[in-house]
DNA sequence: GTATCTGCAAATTTTTTGCCAGTAG
DNA sequence: CTACTGGCAAAAAATTTGCAGATAC
């Protein structure tokens, strides 16, 4: 473990102890990689990456850390229904963007005005809004060209 | 087949129409299931209602069926990770509320002013934007009280 | 008449689980 | 110590596919 790994290895071991579980080497990997990368990798890609790293990990494992991870509130499951559910390691307020043509999904920053969503609160009668999620669909700068052609 | 539904019919064969792709029974079947339903059933959910309606039909089927009305643009994908997608039949803009305790999806009407999503937009440099979703996560009213008491 | 569609069952893909040994606290 | 975890392999759940007969146009 690196030296710059400590401080994210200590923000998974506070949220794990405030959610009443254990600090392991395992999880840490898992966390250390999705904190890493601004992609929004399968449990399979998770596997494959943190298998370089640590060389005894199972996918069982890495799925069962993830869902640690989602019920401490480090990482977000995104699901599309083309496949295997992304996670992003991203905890601060965001959007995302998704290509329809290779898939991949971006960072988007910014976030609603609180009155947008006072407004939709309204629309949405006698439910009890805790938090949204906003996605924007497209072509990434990749496939945009290609698409337009086509 | 009722009187009524003989207008829901025909918007659905000039879609399929429009795609190439032939007018079935079964398809006819899906889409008046989809489209007579505020609900967002599941491919199972949408077999057994309609299997009551049209006796001989496969789940093969209803899965094909509602991935060819979704490239029509008939109906949409929703996927949340746990467990089946489910599907909803209308097409016209409006949000989704997804409760955390019972699952069930709520439509919401409105729709996001378009200054937003240029804003939006902006933020997502190289990104060709063509729609969006937006979904409200939280309780809904049966599930809010005990949520709220427990 | 012919390309497309359906039903069936088997295959695939993704994710979860049971169980025993290992480890964190 | 003792309960929580990880690894493994098997199971479960969801969805897709190959193929032969049926059907829309």
């Amino acid at each position: 473990m690196s030296q710059q790994d400590q401080p994210t290895d200590e923000v998974l071991r506070e949220a794990l102890e405030a959610n009443g579980q254990r600090f392991t080497e395992q999880r840490a990997a898992v966390y250390r990689f999705l904190a890493s990368t601004d992609k929004h990798p399968t449990a399979d890609e998770v596997f494959l990456a943190v298998r370089s790293e640590v060389p005894v990990i199972s996918l069982a494992t890495v799925y069962k850390s993830l869902e640690t991870l989602v019920g401490c509130g480090l990482a977000m499951k995104l699901t599309y229904g083309d496949g295997s559910a992304r996670y992003d390691g991203r905890t601060d307020p965001h959007h995302h963007a998704r290509c329809l043509s290779c898939t991949r999904i971006f960072d988007v920053s910014g976030r609603l005005p609180s009155e947008e969503l006072s407004e939709l609160e309204e629309g949405a009668k006698d439910f009890h809004v805790t938090g949204y999620r906003l996605e924007l669909t497209g072509y990434c700068s990749d496939c945009g060209r290609v698409s337009v052609e086509a």
